[in-house]
DNA sequence: ATTAGCAGTCTTTCTTAGTGAGTGCTAATT
DNA sequence: AATTAGCACTCACTAAGAAAGACTGCTAAT
């Protein structure tokens, strides 16, 4: 709802502000996202790229005050950048630091040798964003549309009950119970399994969903009773597909860490929101319509429980369709000049990584 | 390696003394349970249990302290139990609190209502666990031996690599690949599939492993070539089947409330051993021996970050097997006369509420 | 064997005063 | 008109001291 009124709020601001005192933001979020300390006009006016007195500097700080960028935890403390202030930081002051090449050599390095699954490369996606932050790192699981089926299969379980299992061309078992109307044989379902099979393998799931409800609803009379069973057992089966609703966490611990979040009332709320994954959730999806790098700064998620957090998320796409979002978690002041290509890059490599897979 | 000494130390210390000091160290170690602060000897001059003037408490807590039991965080403190000196009043002291009908009614209630598959059982147990007690509840996945076999199926991946996918009467869906030295056809793979259904549905994993290993050795003449090449698939499958390597934790977060263990270098401790498993797979492994109601307090489990925690566990069981734990973590300092009959019951409830299912 | 009494120890809490960092305002300077 | 120097003032942080409170250990009396 807000995005883009926050946008159009920031863009305003900027331009009631002049090149010095854009300047003087930059560098203050900068000094403030090292030392972590209010920053005071005197250190300010040490500052080369300024040049400016202390006096000056009070001036224009309480310009960007009023405006709301910046704000003082109290009278004889320096000033702190707001979530405004880093937004606007963010979105046109920040100067990104391209990788090392050692840097980018040791994320490949890590992605590449993970030859085993695909929900490990995920796990090992997101251990690498939490080590090489030193914050928290997540990794949704991609989408499952756009996967292929390989095999299904049917088993009889008492009462109606029929427990599905297909495989996936990424070599992903899924299993599901459905209960059909009316009850099956074990021949009947392996003829339906074997039918299936034949027509939609190597189909991606999407297009067997679609499949099924059109070959339902239009030639119910050219079918014959077991394609119509197989055809409605299928319908089960791959209906109201959940979508990506986990995600692998890793290095919360490493959050601990960090004094903004250390109070233990705070804590507890972030590693229950953790812990519950729904407004997690809720955060990464609105990422996956966003391609490219999408930042949340503190209270701009709309979750109390990241108040004091940031999160810096990218998606990544197979096949130049996006089919999930990774990121990473830390607290508002981070640095994000260094955290923005690492998730870039990450994502790049994730997706380049799933795809020589399949 | 030391429970037994620990006993043995315990069992020593309890006759050197009499009724009147173990009645002191039950009602100090009571009274620090309940107010977590330090128990000096005025205070305890002023139960009635005791009638003692605070002098001569002085002098039996001189005693206590002298042979570990209790100590004082300095000069001028009361006193707190230490390790032993829990453990004495655990082994000994305690007098265990049968729950109440409506909290009796609770669990078996939260436990009954989960009537999805097993793992949800797990978690729901879990979760109730760390509810009820307000600390963390953990339980171990149940051993896979005891998993009657219903169905197997062999899916040809590229490469030498096969896909065994494995459902259990539990209605559990099992898979993993495996790298047979010969390449199989699909249809040699469905063969042998079906072979071994026939053979071995029904049967214990723990059985099908063992029998499948007395085949090969015994008598390879007798069996043709597919059949052989069956049973080697099975080997492979059944191979070295990992022992429950995961557990379900809940409620992690309701030990940040305790203040012993609000310091933040020791609570991210304790959170990476969850994360890592490792330490608290081995720790409850231990437990799985033990039948009945085990305790590790503070420094016993030999693990550094819990040193400040305690561990209440239970074993549970299916057709009078057991196969699995579970347990809470909490801080050294709590409530154990009310947890041990709440995991007592609930593993109980656990146990029967699985046998129902199966 | 138990208890009363007392001196001593140590933590905790409260004040007080001093220091340092930083601000806002005003008047002088460029 | 923009910048700067100077000054009074605010507020957090620190150290030091004093007073209070909670215990203990010891000794001597019961």
């Amino acid at each position: 709802m807000s995005a883009n009124l926050d946008l159009e709020v920031c863009v305003e601001k900027r331009q009631q502000l002049n090149e010095r005192s854009l300047q003087l933001l930059k560098v203050l979020v900068e000094r403030y996202i090292n030392d972590g300390q209010p920053i005071g006009s005197r250190l300010l006016s040490k500052e080369p790229s300024l040049q400016l007195s202390p006096a000056t500097i009070r001036n224009v700080m309480a310009d960007l005050e009023d405006l709301g960028l910046i704000s003082s935890p109290h009278t004889s403390a320096g000033r702190v950048p707001t979530a405004s202030g880093y937004r606007l930081f963010v979105d046109s002051l920040l100067t990104v630091k391209p990788l090392k090449d050692n840097e980018l050599k040791i994320l490949s390095q890590r992605l590449g040798n993970s030859i085993d699954e695909r929900s490990d490369m995920l796990g090992v996606a997101s251990k690498l964003l939490s080590d090489v932050t030193q914050m928290a790192g997540v990794v949704t699981l991609p989408k499952q549309e756009l996967y292929c089926l390989r095999h299904i299969e049917f088993l009889p379980l008492s009462h109606h009950r029929v427990l599905v299992i297909f495989v996936t061309a990424e070599q992903e078992v899924h299993n599901k119970i459905i209960q059909p109307t009316k009850e099956f044989s074990a021949a009947e379902l392996q003829q339906a399994a074997a039918y299936l099979n034949s027509i939609y393998s190597g189909k991606s799931l999407a297009f067997v969903r679609s499949a099924v409800l059109k070959e339902l609803e239009q030639t119910q009379q050219q079918l014959n009773q077991q394609m119509l069973d197989a055809i409605s057992m299928a319908q089960l089966a791959f209906d109201k597909q959940q979508k990506n609703e986990d995600y692998v966490l890793s290095g919360e611990t490493n959050l601990m860490g960090f004094s903004e979040l250390s109070d233990m009332e705070r804590l507890k709320q972030l590693f229950d929101a953790f812990g519950q994954k729904r407004s997690v959730i809720h955060l990464l999806d609105q990422c996956l319509e966003a391609d490219g790098i999408q930042i949340f700064i503190g209270e701009e998620s709309g979750y109390q429980a990241f108040e004091h957090c940031s999160l810096v998320t990218s998606s990544y796409s197979v096949d130049d369709e996006v089919v999930g979002v990774l990121g990473v978690i830390g607290p508002t002041r981070m640095a994000y000049e260094k955290i923005i290509p690492y998730v870039d890059i990450t994502a790049k490599l994730l997706g380049a990584a799933l795809n020589s897979k399949s």
